[in-house]
DNA sequence: AACTATTTATAAGA
DNA sequence: TTCTTATAAATAGTT
């Protein structure tokens, strides 16, 4: 299997095989139960997704459970308090879990402050670089 | 279309359309020259991702080309550097193409400050929840 | 966008 | 988990 090289076909045969590649994870996602989240960028590098329940929410879940001892961890966490925070603003307005949210957020608030005392995490990414004289 | 009762079966379902679905990924992948990421939980909670060139290098793309101009720029930008510092670290010895990496990480590491001034991003995911009591 | 011959995926059973 | 196979679905080429 190679790439296409006539640009006419690869952009038919790229709508066709993204809209049967979005179908299969569809049936996954519902036959399963499970979440699940695809990005392609088109050959004319438009970005295509599909996920359940969204994008964001499955980065979210994957960084927290995939790098969560890394020395990124401190901007992961970050991000993942965002995707929290919007969650809180998208709610309507039920109370319990807006409570719930604004319950994990501050505990990861919490923990997000003592770990950067801990470590100096704040300053990493500019130190690690030898970057301080650019400013 | 309905989520599969039956606990044993939903396993077995989940791993042989897992595999097809990255199958399919991989030949869109190959076939049209395109980047692309799927992640998905399974029925037990664990990971699985099929990526090319990287998941990470993915959720990069995205957050950039995506999620600009939102007020969690300052945090997506973050990551964006860390994926850049990250492939810096990674690379061997190719001088050039790890000037081209620092030049771009030290051009965003500017905006970054230069917009958390304007913008006073950097205490916003606190302050907009009202959480400064907790601490 | 629609058709169809062929290839590929998959559910069920072993 | 892997293999088999009957059936269903995807898709390349074409119009």
């Amino acid at each position: 299997m190679q790439k296409m090289e006539k640009e006419r076909k690869l952009q038919v045969t790229f709508s066709k095989r993204r809209s049967g590649l979005f179908k299969k994870a569809s049936e996954l996602s519902i036959l399963c139960g499970v979440e699940i989240a695809i990005v392609v960028f088109s050959p004319a590098k438009k970005a295509f997704s599909f996920s359940h329940p969204s994008v964001d929410m499955i980065i979210d879940r994957y960084i927290r459970e995939n790098l969560p001892s890394s020395s990124n961890t401190f901007l992961l966490m970050e991000v993942h308090l965002n995707v929290q925070i919007h969650e809180l603003n998208r709610q309507p307005t039920y109370l319990d879990s807006q409570l719930d949210i604004e319950k994990n957020i501050s505990d990861e608030l919490r923990k997000i402050r003592k770990e950067g005392q801990d470590n100096h995490w704040w300053e990493a990414p500019i130190e690690s670089l030898g970057l301080e004289e650019l400013e």
